[in-house]
This record gives structure tokens, sequence and C-alpha cells, in this order.
DNA sequence: AAGATAAGTAAGTATTACTCACCCATCTTT
DNA sequence: AAAGATGGGTGAGTAATACTTACTTATCTT
């Protein structure tokens, strides 16, 4: 029988908790169900009482993942009054949240883009809450005049969202260290103030 | 006898294109190799003559789409002395080839990154090439004084490769028409002129 | 004509994601 | 307290998949 995800019992956690663990050093694709499995200390079967398939549970690791992130993002920007500087917030705490949690960034960026059924899943409307975050704020930003209105929001927040993924990248690949404030610093200037001299 | 890539006979030509076509509609992941075969109206076995696995195959298709890219980005980019100009080329230049060649862009944005042996991979040399060229367009805009020389130019690489992917990642997946025109125009803006009123 | 090299084939194999029938414990209902 | 339902968990499968290996056929050079 399938289950719901409204119970969470400890065999459940424990595979969402192994596959976290495997993809620190392993991309997705290379951890087999077996592996899940083992290191959870449970039997392959169970994953299949859980989890629909091998990617829904990639899917639901997301989930958890990206919840606990939008919790952080909000808290961070209520009682901000600025858009710009809540724009900032978020960019900071999204490079910030990114480094620290590097499977996250993994997952999100990097693993469950390419098949369509991802955007049919929970996680994605995580993702759509963040970016609908972001979108409202320009939004409001523009109506109290502190960015231009000719501004495309759409595309403000598209350039934004790119920034931030694209300034991440090279830490989460290639493991390279990176400054969260400096890096945010450096893509609010551009953003804001424009690059040209 | 494994081959190098110094030969190109007509079976390799045919997998290459039977991959390619097939990954038109489906994720790479989703296509299998006896598709492929059959497709290519080849055996299996010959797959593995001219590539070491399918992610090698999927590695080269990138590489041959790559090397027109940036063909087409050189091209358009000689002859013109504003490196802001040259940088709106292209952005532009590459939403076109992207809008254009969805299978292309599939494959560098969605399919490639996840695993670590794709950036020992000669695709990515490629991607290195493109990104060193913007990056030097930048180096010589502050050398000429036409961008803010307390830019930092490696994060501003970043934004506009950034801008340019997140610019092209919904007409990527969920097939949204986009104008490139409009597109290149407004990221040029917010970089340039910035967002703040 | 010979011999080497490259193009291509056919029949495998180990591994992988996933399924199915079955336990066993705890709770609810009569 | 007996019966039954429900949910957590097992273990032995299976079809399909990426990849291998031994082989044949064509092409080219000298």
């Amino acid at each position: 029988m399938k289950h719901k995800g409204h119970t969470n019992p400890p065999g459940r956690q424990k595979i969402i908790e192994a596959l976290t663990q495997l993809m620190r050093t392993r991309d997705f694709h290379s951890v087999t169900t077996a592996e899940i499995a083992q290191r959870a200390g449970v039997t392959e079967g169970l994953i299949y009482k859980y989890f629909s398939s091998k990617k829904d549970l990639l899917y639901q690791v997301l989930d958890d993942l990206f919840a606990r992130f939008n919790e952080v993002i909000l808290e961070r920007i209520t009682g901000t009054p600025s858009a710009i500087q809540q724009l900032d917030i978020i960019i900071a705490s999204s490079i910030e949240y990114y480094a620290a949690n590097r499977v996250f960034a993994r997952i999100l960026l990097l693993e469950v883009r390419n098949s369509q059924d991802y955007f049919t899943s929970e996680a994605y409307e995580r993702v759509k809450t963040y970016a609908r975050r972001i979108r409202d704020i320009i939004d409001q930003g523009i109506a109290k005049g502190e960015i231009k209105s000719d501004i495309d929001p759409q595309i403000l927040r598209n350039v934004i969202l790119g920034a931030i993924e694209h300034a991440c990248l090279g830490e989460i690949i290639f493991s390279r260290k990176l400054d969260a404030q400096v890096v945010t610093q450096s893509i609010s200037t551009i953003l804001f103030n424009g690059a040209k001299a």
C-alpha cells in the first residue's frame, strides 16, 4: 500500500538522511537504491513504500531542505522597509544558505531540472514561492519609486536568480571558497547602480 | 579497439544525430542506448566503439554544437569597438542561439553539470573559451574606461552568464516564447545602467 | 596479393530500479 | 478478549539497461 506524506516513520526519515549523506560526495545518478537502503539500515523495498520512485525521493529531500530555506528567507526580510535592502538580504541569504548546504544547492541547481516531472512536484512549488517573493518585492519597489518604473520586473527577477545561481556554481561544483558578504555587495552594486562608467 | 576523434565515419555521425533527435522531446536519462542504436540504424555495440560511455556521447554532442556556437559569437563581435556593445552582442547571440537550438541549451544548462567528469571533457573546454571571451571584454572595458573600475570583473562575468541562462530557462523548460531582442535590451539596461531609480 | 587497420555486428553479462507477496506489531472495535 | 484492520518493514524476485567481448566484413596501403 502506498503511503501519503502525513506520517513520518523512522524508516522514511533514515532513507532521506541516507540519500542526503551519500550526495555529499556523489551525484544522484551514481548513487544506487541498494546503497541508500544499506546506509539507511533498511531494505530496498521500503524505499518504494514511502517514495514512488528514486527521483520522487530526491524531490522530497529537496522539499524538506527548501521548506527550511524559505523559513529563513521570510524571517530575515520581515521588518525591513526598503525593497532594495530586502533584495540584498535575499541575495545574501541565498548565497550563504547554498554555501552552507551544498547538497541542497546541488540538488536544486544541478540534479532536478533535467526531468519534466520535477516541475509538477511539491518541491517545485517551494521554488515558485521563493521566486514569487522576489517578484513581489520588485513590484513593491517599483510602486514605491525605489526601482526604475521602466524595468521589466520579471526580467529583473530572472537576472537576480541567475546572478545568485551563477555566483554559487563555482563554489558548488569545484568547492571554491566564496565570501557571501563580498559577492552580495558586488552583485548588488552591479544590479542596482549599473556597471557602466 | 578504441578510436580517437580524428576520424568521423558515418556510423559515428548517425549515432550523434540519433541522440540529438531523441533529445528534442526527451531528457538524456530516459533515452536508452537501444533506442539510440535503433534510430541510428546501427547496433548498440557500435556506440561503444566511438564513445567510451553514454555520457561521453552526450559530451561529444555538446562539443559539436558548442564549437559552432563559439564560431557564431566570434564572428559577430569582431569589428565592434565598444566593450559594452560587444557584451550586448554576446547576450543577444546566446539567447538567440539557445532559443533556436533547444537541445544544445538543454544539454548545456540542464543535463551535463551534475556529473564531475563533464568538467574534464573537451566540451567543457569550449565553455571555458566562451566564458574567457566575456571576461576579456570586461577587462578591456574597464581598461578603456567604459566599465566602472571598482567592479569585480569575474563577478560581472558571472552575473552576465547567470542572466543569460535564467532568461532562457523558462523558454527551454516550458517552451515559452521569448523575444531575444527585448530580453537582451532589458538585461543590458539592468546590468549597465542599474535598476535603482 | 597481402596484410593491416578500421567499420560494424551479435550475443552475451552484471547491475539497477522497481514489484510483489508476505510478516509482525500496534491499535480499534465489538 | 477475540477479531480484524492498519501501517511499518522484509526478502526474494524481474525486466530493462549500460556496457563487453569475440567475431566478421570492408577499405586502404604498399
